[in-house]
DNA sequence: GGGCTTTGTTATAGACGATTACAATTCCCC
DNA sequence: GGGGAATTGTAATCGTCTATAACAAAGCCC
């Protein structure tokens, strides 16, 4: 009875929805709660944009700050994701059995690797990349040019 | 050799550096992420804020819906939170075991439960909600009066 | 009344990340 | 230059959160 692997499938997020007639009682009043709420629906944006392609929002940061800093370790990695340097090295993992990645020796810190795209992993990238910012552009397309400018300004300012 | 049970630690995020002399490509481009950083940061800060109360978010939204809405079924709980039915029950078995919650059939269907806050749920939620509420405030300090309305509106805008 | 739907429930599984401990290497300071 | 402290990657294990699937009981609708 051996059963075959299960299919990859990432975590989708629901979207909150704002039920008729629901006392939302200080909820609405939370800047916290408007943030969620603006994420999930970017986040679904996200998962429409990569389907069927096996990429999560962590992946892609990780894919696209490999790209721009070739020879990055693992542990820097982890610290621009905010996790943990052994779920840093867990997704250094699946990257290169995907063959998305590739890990060399630093010459001058024999601890650490170096991860690098490979021509494979690149041209994912450049193609996820043109995906995820066209989504990202259209789902804001609801804003004029100055407001999501100005969004921008208020999120930067917001995340300290 | 009997251990004893796990003690309960929610998820916590981690902060997202923007780590210095890196390369963030498109990153800083996208919405979705400027979303998330800001978002990250204001998790934080709720973390903070409910410390040593084991209430998340999710735990938040719905003591504060309960209490808005007594009577209100698990189905609808779980909409609301954007998670599924199954899930919302294992919430809702975990308030009832703090005595925070309780079930109550209704008489107008014999299938769903009714949900109600208990004294001892009115009272955390009181407490709770003027510590997050806060520390909403608090964190939001950083932007003007006018600057808060207007991302709140734009955060409205891009959830649609 | 009989099929379809909805609600709660149970069981199971998977994704994700934390923690801890360890070895190899490098750093730092005397 | 030598030795203790710190850093890096790794392995093993655990816990949280959520989904899915299947089921019984109850309601809905014709």
């Amino acid at each position: 009875m051996n059963r075959r692997p299960a299919p990859y499938r990432p975590r989708v997020l629901a979207p909150i929805r704002h039920v008729a007639g629901l006392d939302y009682d200080v909820l609405d009043d939370l800047l916290g709660y408007s943030l969620r709420r603006a994420q999930v629906a970017m986040f679904m944006a996200f998962h429409e944009a990569t389907r069927g392609m096996a990429i999560t929002p962590p992946r892609f940061t990780a894919l696209v700050v490999i790209g721009a800093n070739p020879g990055l370790s693992q542990t820097v990695l982890g610290n621009v994701l905010g996790i943990a340097r052994s779920g840093a090295m867990l997704l250094a993992d699946w990257f290169e059995a995907q063959g998305l990645v590739e890990r060399r020796h630093r010459p001058d810190d024999g601890r650490a690797w170096g991860l690098y795209l490979t021509p494979g992993g690149e041209a994912l990238v450049q193609r996820v990349k043109r995906r995820v910012v066209a989504s990202d552009r259209k789902r804001a397309a609801v804003l004029s040019a100055r407001e999501r400018r100005e969004l921008q300004r208020l999120l930067a300012k917001l995340a300290g």
